[in-house]
DNA sequence: GTCTATAATTTGATAGAC
DNA sequence: GTCTATCAAATTATAGAC
């Protein structure tokens, strides 16, 4: 199908600017450009533009937990580590902030149901490290842990200094 | 002088919105009506937005400095407690997102200038914890703590609970 | 020091052809 | 499914009057 292809298309292209300026870094045209179509294109596929940032945050979400798989039978502490990865690496391999980490940043300017979304994620996430950590001792809460990522990456990037995100999240 | 006072204002119309949304969540139109002068009448003040978002900055670093006072003295415990403060009150008494926080989640489209007057904010909220905990043992690094606290107050808000601001900051 | 007036650009979005 | 053409609104910014 060729429409599904586009539509990631355009959510790769939407994601990748995202990331890197939140919800006001990305605009029809600029996308447009991205992936080679109108704008007028675009509203095909999303008819507005909180639809696309809706989809964004929901297959960004769909993704994270893909990667982390099942966390029934892990160790709290391999729990964390691959949520761990998952931060590093957005930072390690493209220097990129976590989606839903900047969104909810913006939380006040982001259309209605994004937010949601956005809350999503951390839930899914908060989720997936209870189910590791439930009856393990917790050195840290898994709010901590969240918390402790998101920040880091933003630290990390601003001060343009990978090592702030190893020192801030070393164990 | 009135000159110094309407330059206040318009930072502290700016930085109510910015805290909420971002670079691209204040506009001169706006910040014009919340202050009751023209927008043109900003740009007096500021020669470009750039301008108003680096001293927004500015300010915003000097008022948390000043909040803290002098790290000479206090035990690691205790500065670590009033950097906990800063945020904690910033989301129960105001909720707002830290102003560089969300700068920061935002670096990339920030214009030049202003992402290193962010990093400012970083390193100066560092230098300070680590001047206090230098001598203390050091249960979490100074890059642990605020990166914790950044991530805790994103977190809390976008969920819509403070419960989590606590949960993820408990010691 | 603030105003009016306006410029140039970008934005999200729609109508209708093909 | 994508296009052309277009829209209304918002944006940052400037020139010049008062």
């Amino acid at each position: 199908m060729a429409d599904r292809q586009m539509r990631d298309r355009i959510l790769d292209a939407a994601e990748a600017r995202a990331r890197r300026g939140g919800y006001n870094a990305f605009s029809f045209r600029e996308i447009a450009q991205d992936v080679g179509v109108s704008s007028a294109a675009i509203h095909y596929h999303f008819a507005a533009k909180a639809d696309l940032a809706a989809a964004l945050t929901l297959r960004y979400t769909k993704r994270a937990l893909e990667r982390l798989g099942d966390p029934a039978g892990l160790t709290g502490a391999a729990a964390i580590d691959r949520v761990h990865a998952l931060f590093r690496d957005a930072l390690t391999e493209d220097d990129q902030m976590c989606l839903c980490g900047l969104f909810a940043a913006e939380r006040d300017i982001l259309p209605a149901g994004v937010d949601a979304a956005v809350a999503g994620f951390f839930q899914a996430i908060l989720a997936y490290l209870r189910a590791a950590m439930r009856d393990g001792h917790a050195p840290d809460a898994p709010e901590a842990v969240l918390a402790k990522l998101e920040g880091a990456l933003i630290l990390a990037r601003t001060m343009r200094d990978v090592s702030i995100f190893h020192k801030a999240t070393a164990r």
